[in-house]
DNA sequence: GTGCTTGTTGGCCA
DNA sequence: GTGGCCAACAAGCA
């Protein structure tokens, strides 16, 4: 599920519940995919007795720095899931990596384990973090970059291009799909051929869809589930985009569904067309 | 059993 | 070298 707000939703949750506190225990299983390239072992010993400093999310990443120059980075994949569990919990299937700190646990579960893992140590942010593209609200995020990369990318489908996370840090299928239909631009539309007016809607769209995103998911307590049914609208293309016969929450007209770019897409043929 | 799944990566080919 | 496409990764769910 995790892209940009859902990611940042999670980051509070153990932010709340860990922030200024010592990492009492540290539990991983070590063969876990989700640890692939990092080393198990320091991450252990660079863990384990370091206080919670702070963290941060950007993109589908997430950064916590601890103590003694310790720098955690967690990537929650398709099925990833922090969480906060009572001090003496006992890690489940799969629970990959726990954090116990006496009065709670972090837990970082992952059923399929495309999500991953990382430890580094060093007195500043890893490069993986450093190297990550602009976020789309930060003022990195231009009209002239945008342009100049539907140039370079002008064959690909606009979907399969909003995907490309160098370029559009944490869109993920349904923001991509909620983008496009507030552009009123069709999915397979090629990079190439927006008009400078339809370049202009699509880039105040990716910060639009980001902000609420934001505003409405990540920002409220309680559990995931209840946030998006409490404060996702169903004036948005979220709620519709899977029903099978879902309706246009604009126009009332039918949904189209088809995979481009490799992923299951929904538009709304009336306000999204070809040319 | 079948056919999906809100992500990323590497390999193949033009 | 660059860009586009696709299979693979793994588990759960309907």
């Amino acid at each position: 599920m995790p892209e940009l707000a859902e990611v940042e939703y999670y980051r509070r949750r153990w932010d709340a519940a860990a922030r200024g506190s010592r990492v009492r225990c540290v539990h991983v299983h070590p063969a876990a995919k989700v640890f692939r390239g990092a080393d198990v072992a320091a991450l252990r010993r660079g863990l384990t007795g370091a206080r919670y400093r702070s963290s941060a999310a950007a993109a589908k990443q997430i950064l916590v720095r601890f103590s003694g120059d310790a720098w955690l980075g967690l990537h929650l994949g398709m099925s990833g899931e922090l969480s906060v569990a009572a001090g003496d919990y006992r890690p489940a299937r799969h629970d990959h990596l726990v954090l116990a700190t006496g009065g709670a646990s972090l837990v970082f579960s992952d059923p399929r384990m495309f999500g991953r893992v990382r430890f580094d140590g060093g007195a500043g942010a890893p490069r993986w973090w450093t190297d990550l593209a602009p976020a789309i609200l930060s003022d990195g995020f231009t009209r002239a970059g945008l342009a100049a990369f539907l140039q370079r990318r002008r064959a690909a489908p606009i979907k399969a291009i909003l995907l490309m996370q160098e370029r559009f840090p944490g869109i993920g299928n349904w923001m991509a799909d909620e983008i496009l239909w507030r552009a009123g631009l069709h999915p397979r539309r090629a990079g190439g051929s927006l008009s400078t007016a339809e370049q202009g809607r699509l880039w105040r769209e990716c910060r639009q869809v980001c902000r609420l995103a934001l505003a409405r998911i990540a920002g409220v307590g309680g559990s995931l589930p209840e946030s998006l049914n409490l404060r996702i609208p169903q004036t948005w293309l979220f709620w519709h985009r899977w029903e099978a016969g879902g309706r246009c929450p604009r126009t009332g007209g039918p949904l189209q569904r088809a995979e481009i770019g490799g992923r299951t897409t929904c538009w709304s043929p009336a306000r999204q067309r070809l040319r």
